[in-house]
DNA sequence: GTCTCAGAGTTGAAAGTTCAACTAATCAGA
DNA sequence: TCTGATTAGTTGAACTTTCAACTCTGAGAC
């Protein structure tokens, strides 16, 4: 990762690397922003009550949210605790392996999930998907699905360094 | 804000997001994690010492530093707090605003600069710059300088909110 | 001159994230 | 079937970020 000599970015590659950090950053706290005082909860905590919302059962194992999120485990219980305890997701032992623990959402869950994904929707096209022409959206995530492979493949388990 | 139907978002679209998404956070997590472990800075000090780097005499008011990076005063505060304690930086009175504070990088900040600067760089490239083609990456950028434009135009005081 | 308002930066506590150490269950192999 | 290595998830402490309250300086009105 760190040979030889350095090959700089020119002044575009520069320009574009700086835009996307302050552009992704106001980006996600707008978004974040938006979502906790319309509905009082974290982008990450929306994002969770979607994946869940798409499974069957409403149901996850733990990990699975992690690793679909890219979020440490840690990090996930310690969300999941905080969801738990504002009653919109609840525990359940794992059918079958009696590690696992499986998320499920509730009713409340699936109330605020409903609520939040109008505002979430909303601020994603007025912030991101509306703001620039449809071929450059498709080519940004060109770009970002790269990055993902490029970073999956590199380090094949990526968890054990979170 | 939050006005009549929900314009949902399609396949794409979706598709689009949520590898922006993923991609971003495996992104500045690897830069991150990559910066820290070579050198002992996070991303966020890192750019605090390129920005000083570009500026006149090494120096920059606490508020510009904030301005530039989209973070709060207080952030910026924080971590500058830090980096001084680390030998990074120095507080000096700003000239002339008594309210001022100048952060000036030392010539140890300046160091370690030299040194991260191939670490990040190199990262930069492998997992971002170097992944897709030129277009493409260019598509990125005038995405999220659009993505900038619109959220400091809707928020003429962004600070504020913050 | 002084009164009020705005701006720059700091502070400390609360909220969220990371890190390393831990428990418990499963798996693979002798 | 026992043992050692993995895997799932949790825990608590350290660290970072946010939030609201605060101090101090500067500026405009009168």
């Amino acid at each position: 990762m760190t040979g030889s000599e350095t090959r700089w970015l020119d002044a575009d590659q520069q320009q574009n690397w700086r835009a996307f950090i302050v552009g992704s950053t106001l980006l996600m706290d707008t978004l974040d922003r938006e979502l906790r005082q319309a509905h009082g909860v974290s982008m990450a905590e929306y994002e969770i009550l979607v994946r869940l919302s798409e499974s069957p059962d409403r149901t996850l194992r733990m990990a699975e949210i992690a690793d679909s999120m890219q979020h440490s485990r840690s990090r996930v219980t310690h969300t999941v605790s905080r969801m738990e305890k504002a009653g919109l997701i609840r525990r359940e032992a794992a059918s079958g392996d009696k590690r696992g623990v499986d998320a499920v959402m509730t009713p409340e869950g699936w109330a605020l999930l409903e609520a939040a994904a109008h505002t979430h929707v909303t601020g994603v096209r007025e912030h991101f998907v509306d703001v620039a022409p449809r071929a450059d959206f498709d080519a940004m995530g060109r770009v970002m699905n790269a990055v993902s492979d490029q970073l999956l493949a590199a380090n094949p388990c990526f968890e054990d360094i979170r």
